[in-house]
DNA sequence: GATCCACGGGAATACACGGATG
DNA sequence: CATCCGTGTATTCCCGTGGATC
């Protein structure tokens, strides 16, 4: 038996004694390719977007739903599915279009967080609608539209998703109306939470609902829970995260990861009531999406790991951190002081009085605390 | 040379608090 | 007593410059 069989050898063994086989299962940023529970809400979607099986471009539609309702996971799915299945077959008719040209409809899945400029947006538009990639830099917003408009013009029209419209970081309705309306043959489909009443006008013509989860989110636990770990998950336990969580998927995976972490840490290959409490104490709820954490530019999360480094007994106010944080990075304490400001502002950040009451003069001082869970952070960081 | 936008820093504003003023 | 003022910080807002890329 050679080094090379011996060490295959023991990897397995490790991957049998493993707790966690698969972490992109427990991992709430990653979606599965099936939902799980959501099929009234396909029918709703497949509804308002009918035109497109006749031959035509949908209405825009808005999807709308609290935080970890599954509005990622129906809009990826969807996307990826209706990609798959119409993409090469019968043309599109639209009524501006003459009979030549191409006959294929093109359908983009966009995530707001990582497109925060009408540059970015087209520009994530045209490096999906094209095989080479589209330049960063160097090239006009101006331009990025003309390209768009070229490639319209060889095919039938497209279908754009905008996902995470309207988070403090990320563009809105309003913009999306914007961005995308220019385009004759682009019908979009904007995902938020607020409900349309509390939007600005104008409205797209259709909207669909996505309810919170109640009943579906042990299942979507189990489900992900037996497809990431090597043994089933209790069916207790995933009520007990569910219940917390009380129907927030992100809030419920993230607990059920940090769950698990701490379980393989103490090398233990099941998932103990301990390490569920863990779990749940990890996450704040109603905490910063970690998907939001993870879109943040390189940056902000170099302050954020450096923030979460600081030794427990430093000074915490924001001035004596970005001091601290500076020396780690290379920027400034300035520029770190902003961005600290900048993401509490977006409640990435918590911010807390600064209790050591001291006879300080002036306004108080705060200290920020992150508002997600630091041990998934870290996590997907250094896997 | 063009383009976008992240950095960096300074100006403007908000807040805390004690003391003066009406 | 309520309001204003002065001083000292904290926080927010803003924007010119330069880096990176085409």
């Amino acid at each position: 038996m050679d080094l090379a069989e011996r060490i295959a050898r023991r990897r397995t063994r490790r991957t049998e004694n493993r707790l966690v086989v698969d972490w992109d299962a427990l991992n709430p940023a990653v979606h599965l390719p099936e939902p799980i529970g959501r099929e009234a809400l396909f029918e709703a979607l497949l509804d308002a977007l009918n035109p497109l099986f006749e031959e035509a471009l949908p209405p825009n539609v808005y999807v709308w739903g609290p935080a970890g309702s599954g509005k990622s996971s129906i809009l990826t799915a969807l996307m990826s599915t209706l990609g798959r299945e119409l993409s090469d077959q019968r043309p599109l008719y639209t009524a501006t279009r003459g009979e030549s040209g191409r006959s294929e409809t093109m359908f983009v899945y966009l995530d707001a967080r990582r497109a925060t400029s009408r540059f970015q947006v087209y520009r994530r538009i045209l490096d999906e609608f094209r095989t080479e990639t589209v330049p960063e830099r160097g090239v006009s917003t101006d331009e990025l539209r003309d390209g768009i408009e070229s490639e319209l013009a060889t095919a039938t029209g497209a279908l754009v998703a905008v996902d995470h419209l309207g988070e403090p970081d990320t563009v809105g309705l309003a913009d999306l109306h914007r961005f995308l309306n220019p385009f004759d043959d682009v019908a979009w489909i904007g995902v938020g939470r607020p409900p349309p009443g509390e939007l600005p006008l104008p409205m797209p013509e259709e909207q669909v609902h996505v309810p919170r989860y109640s009943y579906e989110l042990v299942d979507i636990l189990t489900v992900r829970g037996t497809r990431g770990l090597s043994r089933t998950l209790d069916h207790v336990q995933a009520q007990r995260i569910a219940d917390w969580a009380d129907g927030d998927a992100h809030d419920a995976l993230a607990a059920l990861f940090v769950a698990a972490l701490e379980a393989e840490d103490d090398g233990s290959t099941r998932i103990r009531e301990a390490d569920v409490e863990a779990g749940m104490a990890a996450v704040p709820l109603d905490g910063a999406s970690i998907g939001r954490v993870i879109a943040l530019t390189d940056n902000e999360q170099r302050v954020l790991r450096a923030l979460l480094e600081l030794p427990a007994d430093a000074d915490r106010s924001i001035d004596a951190a970005s001091e601290r944080i500076a020396d780690r990075t290379d920027l400034t304490s300035a520029t770190v002081k902003r961005l600290l400001y900048e993401l509490a502002q977006s409640d990435v950040l918590e911010r807390t009085e600064v209790s050591a009451g001291q006879e300080v003069v002036g306004r108080q001082p705060s200290m920020v605390m992150p508002n997600f869970s630091a041990r998934l952070f870290e996590s997907l960081h250094d896997p």
